[in-house]
RNA sequence: GGUCGAUUAGCUCAGCGGUAGAGCACUGCAUUGACAUUGCAGGGGUCAGAAGUUCGAUCCUUCUAUCGACCACCA
């Protein structure tokens, strides 16, 4: 007999061992069999379980086991990401916590390197664990991590190869640069938000005091403004960047500029007499009703003047270093202000190189802090008279003793931020290493059109569309040290050799020519666009290649379709000439109670390890009051933790976690995780447990087969029928990736049907005294539990396998039985409507005798009116039945109603109950009218519906023939209700 | 600005051209009978608003309102 209670910890640790230990998440081998194989989304060698991984695991999980029962050669493949920027940075964190003065550098490249791969060793991979208390059943054989030697020797030839083909290459270009990591990271890896910004205005005098006059006119051509000014206002968020400047841009249209378009005006900061002087040139990029109209041009520090710069032939001169301060290199200002200016007045030629090399930062703020020079050039710009003046806003419109002041403008503006570092990114002019992604897109796209790969929900291919149509170069070098080196060496004159590995990068360069490897390394995101195949030994020719690729698909959540989706079907198209996978399904972000984003800094994290294990409320509230944002909130975050979760987490188990996410897997967006629904269905798990005790007591025969057709008693023929629908009906949902629909359908079959009703019906055949139908029960009741536990198994599979593992003597797991929902589905449907009859008639006097307040204890004797041959029969064969579960004296068929008794309907038959000592014949003649009234409504809108010429013309036969019956069926039964009130009136 | 999505019971959410569903919460009854981590019964919804298509709209179309996500972005 198993316990009285089932405990996850007494099992699940030692479950998932048992099945380790006996291969059972290896792949089959059977090479006759169906290949089915996910890739694991692999999670940063620094993570450590958060509830979106167990939302993702649980759902590849449910597919991987079904699939695997289901026969198939089932490969998941695991593993885990290095992580480039993440890993470097706990690292470097370490370094910096340890107290020493060791940083980074100081330690030099190979011991910085040596010791995160200690760290990994260490404690790197702590998630690969939490996913086994999961369940995961991974092919932990199998396991790869992205730096292993041969996904390297992958990333090398997918790079060399790229290289070679013109879709890899190196270029200066403007790029979203780090300053904290000093590294370029790629465009997805900048989070733009919107933060209180300032808007300055300067005046830009123009050259040799020229002046002209400046008219601004209304829509209707009226002038609003005309004066004569000698200089151009220019407005900047980022006045530091004026230094840069190259070029004064205006509308070709814009009339207030037109006279001085050509002209060159004076950048106002920097030692007076070496100020430079730029053009005032057109371009269709200003706005002229934006500001002034007028934008200063800093091709080196801003993506859109970059535009313009080139469009425009203007000097990009770069002002920062690659901690984002002012550049202290180079020569004097002055020195480099007279060059610029000669090359601004068409005085001398200039390249690329020569600008990229001028430091046109003025000695008096080298070295600040970009946002201290900031303040530094406004204050002088001030200071100096060139700021752009107003009338002190805080005074009167009027009032024209108002002192001038400053103009500020304060706004919201979007400013990029490093979405890593959490500092704001610099634009940066710098040679990087990029993919030419939009040629690699074209085939990634088409794929999808086709649909050879398709987005499930489906919605989700514009989201894809949107971003590869429009995608720009991938920019795939970091200045980074954890992480593929990229595999170009250069020689001593800036040859460029790339090759796979180090020899033959010599071997291309010829003998005696000294090489240095480039000391870059790649996005973690390139090697993550592998991972399809280079996980199954390619570029090898491998048997595990063949087999498990393309896989079956891929399930991961929508941050990461450009990151790694994307990546994955170009790079998948491009090397394997095949897409990675058949379907990718998005699933939802999961959210705490109240629709928030899950975050350690906002305090509001359910860690899945707490549902799994249990927590007490002090341990929570330690765990949310730590590493918050504001940390004065703690006060705030442990009341409302303790009142939401008085008792903190009770230790639900894996598989009530599982369910309950797989419950809450529908197709929107967000899932709102609620521990209540987790403690819902741990008594699910409780249920079936208790069910199975029951099943054992009564001896039911685990283990045993039956022939349905043989079997003789309504009752069981009914139940296996009715697993039958729901093991259809789970493994279709499962296939259309319905989650919850697969969840709620075998959850209502367990508890609804089985245990409600079959195990209810069952007892007094269990019970009784004819061998031959205890045998058939025992041996239905075995089956059925048997077939639920395999049925239920992807989705809770400790609690199964603990209940098949101690309820016979089995050969075998659960987890590599026979799915039972490819079992061509067994039906009786005379059975069906024999036990649904019996099951509406119990209901309908348990609804009656509530209704009128009938004691539990009373037993009250019921008759059948109206009884059809077929209703008759069922009441002769079971009458014992029901009248154990409905708490029935005696329960016959009649012609006529005993006075004062109370009657309900079920189909044609009146059921009468004389419960005449139980009620009030008023409150009853009350309760039949409302039920009348009910019955009315329904029936006068079918009537009206049905009256409807162009209904019954128009309408499928099949809707307006199932509507004419169902009125058939409500009229019978209001005019045997109405009998009904009108004899209890008439008392 | 572009794209996608949401608005259904007190709460969290399914559903979807033809009788509105689940879980939790709530109400009444039941306590040593597999299970109180339970059972039985029940209350509760003009399916955001408006117009249209249709024999018929919670569902399709359009518009409005509110909320949200992603992408882009004006110096």
């Amino acid at each position: 007999m198993i316990d009285q209670r089932y405990d996850p910890k007494a099992h699940e640790q030692r479950i998932y061992q048992g099945w380790e230990a006996a291969g059972c998440f290896k792949p089959s081998g059977d090479t006759s069999a169906e290949a089915y194989s996910i890739v694991i989304p692999p999670p940063n060698v620094t993570g450590s379980l958060h509830m979106g991984h167990a939302l993702n695991n649980t759902l590849q999980d449910i597919l991987i086991r079904m699939a695997r029962m289901q026969g198939k050669n089932v490969r998941w493949q695991p593993g885990m990401d290095h992580a480039g920027i993440a890993t470097q940075m706990v690292v470097e964190r370490q370094l910096a916590a340890s107290g020493g003065n060791e940083d980074r550098r100081s330690l030099g490249r190979e011991e910085f390197v040596k010791r995160v791969w200690s760290w990994k060793e260490e404690s790197g991979g702590t998630i690969l664990n939490q996913l086994k208390r999961l369940g995961a059943s991974c092919d932990w054989d199998n396991e790869r991590f992205t730096l292993d030697e041969d996904l390297n020797r992958a990333v090398n030839k997918v790079f060399v190869d790229l290289y070679n083909e013109g879709l890899i290459y190196r270029a200066k270009r403007l790029v979203n640069w780090d300053p904290h990591f000093q590294t370029a990271i790629s465009n997805l890896e900048v989070e733009n938000k919107e933060v209180d910004g300032h808007m300055w205005h300067f005046k830009y005098p123009l050259a040799d005091r020229q002046t002209y006059t400046y008219v601004e006119k209304d829509e209707d051509g009226n002038v609003t403004l005309e004066e004569t000014r000698d200089y151009i206002s220019i407005a900047t968020t980022r006045p530091e960047t004026m230094l840069g400047d190259g070029a004064v841009a205006v509308h070709p249209d814009d009339a207030r500029y037109a006279p001085i378009v050509g002209k060159l005006c004076e950048i106002p900061v920097g030692p007076k007499q070496h100020r430079r002087l730029i053009p005032i040139i057109t371009d269709e990029y200003p706005d002229p009703d934006f500001g002034s109209g007028a934008v200063k041009i800093t091709g080196a520090h801003d993506f859109n003047d970059y535009q313009v710069a080139k469009r425009g032939k203007i000097p990009m001169y770069s002002l920062m270093d690659e901690k984002g301060f002012m550049r202290e290199d180079g020569k004097s200002y002055e020195q480099e202000a007279e060059i610029a200016q000669r090359i601004a007045e068409g005085n001398e030629d200039w390249d690329d190189a020569k600008i990229a090399a001028m430091n046109l930062v003025p000695e008096a703020y080298r070295g600040l802090d970009r946002f201290v020079a900031r303040t530094a050039v406004i204050d002088d710009i001030t200071a100096e008279g060139l700021a752009v003046m107003i009338p002190d806003p805080k005074h009167k419109d009027e009032d024209v003793s108002a002192p001038m002041v400053p103009l500020v403008e304060n706004k919201k503006i979007m400013q990029p931020f490093g979405d890593r570092s959490g500092v704001v990114i610099e634009p940066m002019l710098t040679d990087q290493w990029f993919v030419d992604a939009e040629t690699l897109a074209k085939p990634a796209i088409e794929a999808v059109r086709s649909g050879s790969t398709q987005f499930v929900p489906e919605n989700w291919d514009k989201t894809y569309y949107n971003w590869m149509e429009n995608i720009e170069p991938w920019c795939i070098s970091r200045q980074l040290w954890w992480g593929h080196r990229i595999p170009v060496w250069y020689g001593p004159a800036g040859e460029v050799f790339c090759a796979p590995t180090e020899v033959e990068a010599r071997a291309l360069a010829g003998t005696g020519m000294s090489l240095t490897q480039d000391e870059d390394v790649l996005d973690t995101w390139f090697s993550s666009a592998l991972w399809p195949f280079s996980t199954q030994g390619w570029p090898n020719d491998t048997d595990d290649v063949k087999t498990f690729y393309p896989g079956a698909v891929l399930v991961t959540g929508f941050d990461i379709i450009f990151f790694w989706v994307a990546r994955m079907m170009m790079m998948g198209l491009k090397f394997m000439d095949d897409i990675p996978f058949k379907d990718v399904y998005i699933h939802a972000i999961v959210r705490d109670e109240d629709g928030k984003k899950m975050s350690k800094s906002e305090g509001n994290v359910i860690d899945p390890v707490d549902l799994i294990d249990g927590i007490e409320p002090d341990a929570l509230v330690a765990k949310r009051t730590t590493g918050l944002r504001q940390p004065e909130k703690a006060p705030q975050v442990e009341k409302q933790t303790r009142k939401r979760y008085p008792k903190g987490f009770d230790a639900y188990g894996a598989d009530a976690l599982r369910f309950t996410l797989a419950a809450m897997a529908t197709k929107g967006r967000d899932i709102n995780l609620s521990v209540d629904r987790v403690a819902g269905y741990r008594n699910f798990g409780t249920k079936l447990w208790n069910a199975t005790r029951f099943a054992q007591m009564n001896e039911a025969a685990f283990g045993a087969e039956i022939d349905p057709n043989a079997l003789k008693l309504a009752v069981n023929r009914w139940i296996v029928g009715e697993f039958y629908t729901a093991a259809d009906e789970v493994s279709r949902a499962i296939a259309d990736y319905r989650f919850n629909d697969a969840a709620d359908a075998v959850y209502h079959f367990i508890w609804d049907v089985f245990c409600d009703w079959y195990l209810e019906l069952s007892k007094p055949l269990l019970q009784g005294e004819d061998a031959g139908e205890i045998k058939e029960t025992r041996e239905t009741l075995g089956w059925t539990l048997d077939q639920i536990l395999k049925l239920l198994h992807p989705f809770m599979p400790f609690i199964t396998e603990v209940l098949w593992d101690q309820t016979a003597d089995r050969d075998g797991f659960v987890m590599l039985q026979a799915w039972p929902g490819d079992a061509e589905a067994w039906q009786d449907h005379d059975a069906a409507a024999e036990m649904g009859w019996v099951i509406k008639l119990i209901s309908q006097i348990r609804s009656v005798r509530s209704d009128v307040n009938v004691p539990a204890g009373a037993k009250v004797p019921v008759s059948v009116i109206g009884a059809t041959a077929n209703t008759a029969r069922c009441v002769d064969a079971h009458r014992e039945l029901i009248m154990r579960l409905a708490r029935l004296e005696k329960f016959t068929l009649a012609d006529a109603a005993p006075a004062g008794s109370v009657k309900t309907i079920v189909d044609e038959a009146t059921i009468v109950l004389e419960i005449a000592d139980f009620i009030d014949a008023g409150e009853e003649v009350a309760r039949l009218d409302k039920q009348l009234g009910k019955l009315g409504g329904e029936i006068t809108g079918l009537e009206k519906r049905l009256g409807n010429e162009a209904f019954v013309a128009k309408a499928p036969a099949d809707v307006v023939s199932e509507q004419r019956e169902r009125l058939a069926e409500l009229q019978g039964t209001r005019d045997k209700l109405g009998q009904a009130r009108e004899q209890l009136a008439a008392l």
